[in-house]
DNA sequence: ATCAAATAGTTCGATATCAAATTATCTTAT
DNA sequence: ATAAGATAATTTGATATCGAACTATTTGAT
């Protein structure tokens, strides 16, 4: 009777259907399963999904994807005139090198990082953040960590420690 | 001294830098700021990262993307010959109706969707699965859920719930 | 010393995504 | 009844990704 699963509200349409309906639809299509890890596995996905629209959201302020935004703060807090290599940059990020030279250029056409020839190896790169893309960094790491602390503001300290501690669990 | 943030194990590389590093080079770079946040939503990123692999293998097996094993399956659940339009596979899935009907056109050449024309409205299709289809939904969802149980096999049915209700909190 | 193999970065070809424009059809206001 | 606007799906154009091929170097084996 209640069965009217094709109901959606405009809150649902902007995350998907909603993971209870998903679970009561396996339930009645196959019986035979046991559909709970989806609610968990659902749930995870979900919550990630949320935190990526947020921290997506403040790297746009910076005029930046999250691609670009990764490059920038990974070349960041590894210092101050410090650098990596395209290839380096690539395994931080489980990127391929050729995403990586596409992901580079668009920077270097901002200014934000520069290409340096590496003196000891002609093959190779050091990738450096301008004095702009440091800058960038800089201001963007700062909303960056408050629009995390934002998402998690529902959780006290240690509910925190909880969480941290079952997510790396899962899969391991 | 021992600074020495280079060093990087295999295991390591295959998921990117560890994050135990990277709270450790922005505590040194901006001791101003309470990183914390960071170690929280880079676990719930990792997690999900990893149930996402182990999820799209099991994809594979059955010659399917990530992509064209979600169409399956959310028709799958709706039930034995029961059919969605582009527009509502695009809104379950959020996805664009442009990639939606890309994905349709690959699942089609394959066999295993057909476009049925709506007799009630000519501008819309019914996406129903073919036999073919049906059946290898079937077969996925029994080793899609043991794929996903296999990555929750560490955590007990409490933790399990205490993760749900946790990551329900994130962004909420 | 020399040449084969490995490595760094880029380029190329194929594919997937999105937003905007397009075509066809339906709904609504008059 | 009809025209204006809304809606469904597709096509188009731009961009991002990956794996494979390519170029330039370096390393290693003999």
């Amino acid at each position: 009777m209640s069965q009217d699963s094709r109901a959606k509200s405009p809150a649902e349409s902007a995350q998907g259907a909603a993971l209870e309906t998903i679970l009561q639809q396996w339930k009645r299509e196959r019986p035979d399963l046991d559909p709970s890890p989806m609610a968990v596995c659902g749930a995870l996905r979900r919550a990630n999904d949320r935190v990526r629209t947020a921290v997506e959201g403040n790297a746009a302020k910076g005029g930046l994807d999250g691609a670009g935004f990764d490059v920038l703060l990974t070349l960041r807090r590894q210092g101050r005139g410090q650098t990596l290599t395209p290839s380096e940059l690539a395994g931080e990020m489980m990127l391929s090198t050729s995403a990586m030279t596409n992901r580079l250029d668009r920077l270097e056409k901002r200014g934000l990082i520069e290409r340096r020839s590496d003196p000891k190896d002609r093959r190779s790169l050091k990738i450096a953040l301008t004095e702009d893309g440091f800058t960038l960094a800089d201001r963007l790491v700062t909303s960056h960590l408050a629009a995390e602390e934002q998402m998690l503001a529902p959780l006290d300290t240690a509910e925190r420690e909880d969480l941290k501690r079952l997510l790396a669990k899962v899969g391991a």
